[in-house]
DNA sequence: ACCTGAACACCGTTCAAGT
DNA sequence: ACCTGAACACCGTTCAAGT
């Protein structure tokens, strides 16, 4: 006798994420999840292959709003502003969101990282400003550069490690200068 | 009747960083430190609180060595050379290490992150670099440029996220030329 | 003073049995 | 076709009992 499913991949995904964010990723279990969602645990895996599986899913998912806000930030065509506007909607993304971020580039398991593909359409509008900022010949460096200072920057503020004081905004609008001068620097020189 | 202790700390400590190293976090589990050192898993909590209070441990030898590396790099009194040697000497830490660095600045929780203190020295250390470099107004925002920087693309590259082509070495010392550059540029200016 | 087995509460996961 | 309870192997942790 088929019975109409009481749940779906999108219905775990969305709140695996609300779990996630709420307790961390421990606290991210299948038996809480299966509770949310009115199951027993078991019967989560008629719709995910496991934990890894899931996890997976809320990581691509993750990474394709960021995705999406980074290509919408990269709008007015002038480098420079672009670059401020994907740093910055960057950051903002990573502080709403802290929990999903850190499964983006954290240092976790290979079974729940994201396809590159994924990323994809952000790192284009990334490099587009890059190269026009940089030159097309270190286009890919620069983009390197901005999203690993970008990056770097955001989960060291998550993970509570600027604690000598300063204005930790003040920081990052510093450092986001500091590079996109840097880089356009390096394409006068060439 | 006391009997003498079979294990100690420094010895649990040693043995948890290897199994983190070789197995990664999930790998390091109370039983699998007690196998490894000879004993049962509840003998381990004569000599560590719990799991968290161990990692805590671990973290907190490696961020000692993390900031004895990065006091020695910065010896020659030349800002923009010791910030190469810190930079590099950073990144190689983190190529050899890669499970232990994962815990320093890791989107982990609270329980097992290393107190301030233990990276003071390097943090100092670094400080002193740009202070040199971008002028003492902005020592600390100039610090925290760097190390975002470092410590983003070093996290990247260790989660597999360079994943455009391009040679990930020549974009490591792109960035750390050009943020040097734009750090030094500022005391110009100011 | 340290180590142990037994026990408890919690995981993830499988599977046969229910509807 | 989906959901369930029961079961298994694994955790972390506590504790009384051993030496």
């Amino acid at each position: 006798m088929p019975t109409p499913a009481r749940t779906s991949v999108e219905n775990l995904i969305e709140t695996a994420r609300q779990i996630l964010e709420a307790e961390g990723l421990e606290g991210l279990t299948m038996q809480r999840v299966a509770a949310e969602v009115g199951v027993r645990a078991p019967s989560l895996y008629k719709h995910v292959r496991n934990r890894a599986d899931l996890i997976r899913l809320v990581t691509e998912d993750v990474a394709r709003q960021l995705t999406k806000l980074v290509e919408r930030a990269a709008s007015t065509g002038d480098p420079a502003t672009d670059l401020r506007s994907i740093a910055r909607g960057f950051r903002s993304f990573a502080h709403t969101n802290p929990g999903a971020y850190g499964l983006i580039f954290g240092p976790l398991a290979d079974e729940w990282r994201t396809a590159p593909e994924t990323l994809a359409t952000g790192t284009e509008a990334l490099i587009r400003s890059t190269s026009a900022l940089a030159g097309p010949d270190h286009a890919l460096e620069a983009a390197r550069t901005v999203v690993a200072w970008a990056h770097g920057f955001v989960s060291m503020e998550l993970a509570g490690a600027f604690r000598m004081g300063g204005d930790v905004d003040d920081a990052f609008e510093f450092g986001l200068e500091r590079i996109i001068d840097a880089l356009s620097a390096g394409e006068r020189r060439t």
